[in-house]
DNA sequence: CTGAAAGCGCTTACAG
DNA sequence: CTGAAAGCGCTTACAG
């Protein structure tokens, strides 16, 4: 027998008084109780935890945001889909932040900057708990609305910028310079860098190989293939059929993403170029495919599963106001020596 | 000189009725002249606009949320981002609803319906004004989640469902069986069908390239080869060896999707087995890359983008109230006829 | 066409 | 350790 409150805009959901009601408390003791926060009786806890199970009660989202001025939402800010890279990020923070109770909102910047504090700005109006960012190249803005807003944040992918920034990831430059110093030690002289998008962390990677080809005092500028077009296989074999034809003597080619080496390989193939014989082919990420290619890709396998779970992690840990060290985390990256290079 | 309301809990946030007193109108007539709604004098919501303009006002998604239970989310479920497929299906829907003020929050439901409904139920918490899931195979669960909430809802892949249910795709049965046509118009006898993952589409595309062989005369269990493994270029690979070595007067394989496809012809090189000559190799979705495979994969082009374009357009009709038909769009389809069959 | 009142379902801040 | 009151920023339902 109990009596159904009905109010002229009743939802019929389960709300926190209906629970506190049947566990005979006030409805800031089954707050807290439910959320751990504060001291509570354990009895009192253990007597709200079983009411609000046999009710089948679930806290109302917009509800607890409204008033806490917090949602349960995390905000994702990534370059683009069509880069596989970014999925096995995504589906890995995913992974971590849902059984967590955090949602996950996905923004796309393809890669511009003022799209990426557009987005932002959105995202923010929902009062995110956190935010996943990836990389350090953001607009004025962007770098604003994060300070400002108070809000947890993590950056992706790089690392290194100094105490108070929270970043997982592995040194670009170097994962690039251990390739190139690989091609340098079989023997390759003229070694082409191949590049498409030039977003920051492919000229980290350009970076990393200029130095080392510095150093063996091999540089040359006329080595460097770089095209802003978005990066994909079509584009790799058309810049590998560019530069073999107008740089013959180029004995190895190091692409700055897997999608670029394996349209080379493919062009290779028609073209009837020895790979490696006659010019190596090397690629980075390590993605889906490179392992099947004919000859078989060598590439930088780099850890972005790993980075998606620690970010994910770290992020848990900065929005339980919990402090959080080392606030860079290196997860570093492996040579997958193949057969191509 | 404005007095400054200090509450013990602002939060500096522009609301509506710092609006309504700029524009010296009652907070609810700021509401419905920014919502558009009901009748409101044009010349009180003129006067609304530039206040709000004025001020930098921006609703609060969650207060708007609470108040009338249903927030400006769109809960999109796709089975997995590594299919490319659903990325630019994802790409596409966003480029749509963002412009309209909804948010897309995906759930990825890994080809489970148990997942699918689990993550269902958490997005219906948050009282998503619109839903977009991917096919009809859904848990009884799921089916009465989705009738129950009375949340707008679109599925896309596939068509024809009877009245009430509102659909954009294309029929994946036809699509394959046209493929099928053409490689038996081609010569082909011993078409073999290749298949990994055994979802829902992927079954109906197996219907229809069985319906043609059987009308052909040609059909034999033996030519189907089904794998229950998440479909990729090495499983496509793997199967291609096995089927060559085990069924070896087989003439043509055609493969559920392109990444199994373009895994083969990589197979075909490494094997030496000709393409198309000894067998002719067809795919389905026409991926990225799958023009540049040596030989050029012929394969069936398949509308995501379009599909995630209309269903979103559909969606937004839906959530204004309006009445849409018709409710299943074909969006069609179209064989990519290139050099491997 | 416009508004005063009440309410959505939580949490914060203050007391005790 | 627990609670009564107030408030988060909107919209609904009812009047006029």
């Amino acid at each position: 027998m109990t009596a159904v409150k009905s109010s002229r805009r009743a939802t019929g959901r389960i709300t926190l008084s209906d629970v506190a009601r049947a566990a005979a408390v006030s409805p800031i003791t089954v707050s807290r109780a439910l959320r751990g926060e504060r001291a509570v009786d354990p009895a009192l806890v253990a007597r709200v935890q079983e009411a609000a199970q046999r009710l089948g009660y679930v806290p109302d989202p917009a509800a607890r945001a409204l008033a806490s001025q917090r949602s349960t939402h995390v905000a994702v800010l990534i370059p683009m889909l069509s880069n596989a890279l970014f999925v096995d990020l995504l589906e890995a923070v995913q992974r971590e932040l849902r059984p967590a109770g955090y949602q996950t909102l996905i923004g796309i910047t393809h890669y511009d900057r003022q799209e990426e504090e557009q987005l932002l700005r959105e995202q923010l109006l929902h009062r995110p708990a956190g935010l996943i960012v990836t990389g350090f190249d953001h607009s004025e803005g962007t770098r604003l609305l994060i300070q400002r807003s108070g809000v947890p944040c993590v950056h992706v992918m790089e690392i290194g910028q100094g105490p108070g920034v929270h970043c997982v990831g592995f040194s670009q430059a170097e994962a690039a310079a251990a390739m190139t110093r690989h091609l340098l030690q079989g023997g390759r002289r003229r070694i082409a860098f191949g590049a498409a998008q030039l977003d920051p962390r492919t000229l980290q990677r350009l970076q990393g190989w200029r130095q080392q080809m510095q150093q063996a005092g091999l540089y040359d500028a006329k080595l460097e293939w770089l095209n802003p077009a978005p990066s994909s296989i079509a584009l790799g074999a058309q810049m590998f059929e560019q530069m073999t034809a107008q740089r013959p003597a180029v004995d190895a080619v190091f692409f700055c993403n897997d999608d670029l080496a394996q349209g080379a390989l493919l062009a290779a193939t028609r073209l009837k170029v020895a790979v490696p014989r006659r010019v190596a082919v090397a690629g980075f990420n390590d993605l889906t495919g490179s392992d099947q290619m004919q000859p078989a890709l060598t590439t930088v396998r780099t850890p972005r599963r790993a980075i998606g779970e620690q970010a994910a992690r770290m992020l848990l840990a900065l929005m339980r106001g919990q402090t959080v060290a080392p606030t860079s985390v290196d997860l570093g990256f492996e040579l997958c020596l193949r057969d191509s290079a």
